[in-house]
DNA sequence: CGGTCGGTTGAAAGCCTTCAAACGGTGTGG
DNA sequence: CCACACCGTTTGAAGGCTTTCAACCGACCG
């Protein structure tokens, strides 16, 4: 598969910023002008450990990235992932010192934005600052439904809100029609998403396939009956998509 | 009991903010001159609804604030609480149409700060912008943990670590020191906060009084061993206690 | 070809929920 | 001043969703 230049996704974050914060042309190009090493990250691999100071955020170019948090045991939570085209740790720019750790959910190729360049870049231009601040408020809305979803939705339920959620995001990076989407994620990966465990995860996706609402492979997904699926999830999309650009 | 002012209610937010954002003295003064509308709010009131657009922010003045997200069978699961000195829905200023609603835990005061006017002194003063962004960045790593915390530790953990967090929580607002708080919750809305049953909190409370590591009564906690709270939640402040002001 | 990884399946156990009922404190009205 | 109602807390028993433990399978890789 061809690799999308690191200038591609910086294109697809300025388009994700643009779908709900008005930026002039200056500031559209001060964006495309953020100087972005890349980097190739292999599988489950973390690469930004549980109280590390990064002077740096990250941004997806291909692949799935999760945050998560961790308990003594081990056991794992994904806080949330990110598809090719959002910023994974924007929020590391005002937090340096992230109580999320970040691991790369399949071979994954990121970019490196230095925190220097966004805060220069955000502090010359008060819009920009704006809508960086306004993806965070989103991000951080996103984990909100996410909490709702864990811990008030059984299983199936939650499942489903999950792949309803991603269809959504996916499309918002145009890397999907809706419909069905590449998502290169394990079973154990999907567990510590939805807080369950692997083997629970296993028996719900095989009960959504059974009631014919989706088809899922290792890393691709396809929703068969959409109404159902939303129904399943009581799945409202309107957290996801801001009503105005200011 | 004494009504604490506005002006003090705005005056402990701006020591919060400056716990963690450097703001020179004009900056400071621009905070103090914000204007606030007071507002008294009785127990159990939803006052701001799913998917309503406000225009102002709230900033808790007395008694407690909780955000929260729905099932469409009513099950209720709170994403934050605040405690008087935090602003509420900061967010709200980037993203007016939340998709989480507000409700009192008991009788609230708070005061309500418009948008416009955070936008206006955040646009003249980067470092107030920076400020507001960074609170709104801890306060996700707060609903991160709280995401932790329900998908990965169970009732007895989970429970430890809210008190835990609101231990620190209410300490940083110089309203506890660190072994005893107000804390006007009921069993039902602790339940909420930790996507419990209610009937279930009450047992685990009864677990943790019975093991000696609190008391706690329809209103105030009091931690008795902490290391012992501590260790039950596996509790690291870290995520409360930003590192360095930039 | 053996080894590893991810997926699948079965059975038993457990944490938490659900349903129901009773208890105590507080505020209100007679 | 007492009675009553309401709210929040407490308790018991039963059931269920999810976990845990174990084993097996198929695919891919070196």
């Amino acid at each position: 598969m061809p690799h999308p230049s690191n200038r591609s996704a910086i294109e697809l974050f300025l388009r994700r910023l643009r779908s709900h914060s008005t930026l002039n042309e200056e500031e559209r190009a001060e964006i495309l002008r953020l100087s972005a090493i890349p980097l190739d990250i292999k599988a489950h691999t973390d690469f930004v450990r549980l109280g590390e100071t990064v002077d740096h955020a990250c941004l997806v170019t291909e692949g799935l990235v999760g945050r998560f948090g961790q308990t003594e045991d081990g056991k794992r939570q994904f806080v949330s992932v990110h598809v090719p085209g959002e910023m994974v740790d924007l929020p590391s720019v005002m937090m340096p010192q992230s109580a999320t750790a970040l691991n790369t959910l399949t071979r994954t190729s990121i970019v490196r934005i230095p925190h220097k360049a966004l805060r220069d870049v955000g502090f010359r231009h008060p819009a920009i600052a704006a809508a960086f601040w306004r993806v965070c408020v989103l991000d951080a809305g996103i984990v909100a439904q996410w909490l709702v979803n864990v811990g008030r939705r059984d299983a199936r339920s939650r499942m489903a809100h999950l792949f309803c959620e991603l269809a959504v995001r996916y499309r918002l990076m145009d890397q999907s029609d809706g419909i069905s989407f590449e998502l290169p994620m394990t079973q154990d990966q999907l567990a510590d998403a939805l807080g369950l465990t692997a083997v629970h995860t296993n028996r719900m996706l095989q009960t959504l396939r059974g009631e014919g609402l989706l088809s899922i492979t290792r890393s691709r997904v396809e929703i068969l009956d959409k109404v159902a699926l939303e129904t399943a999830a009581e799945f409202d999309p309107g957290y996801l998509l801001p009503k105005s650009p200011d």
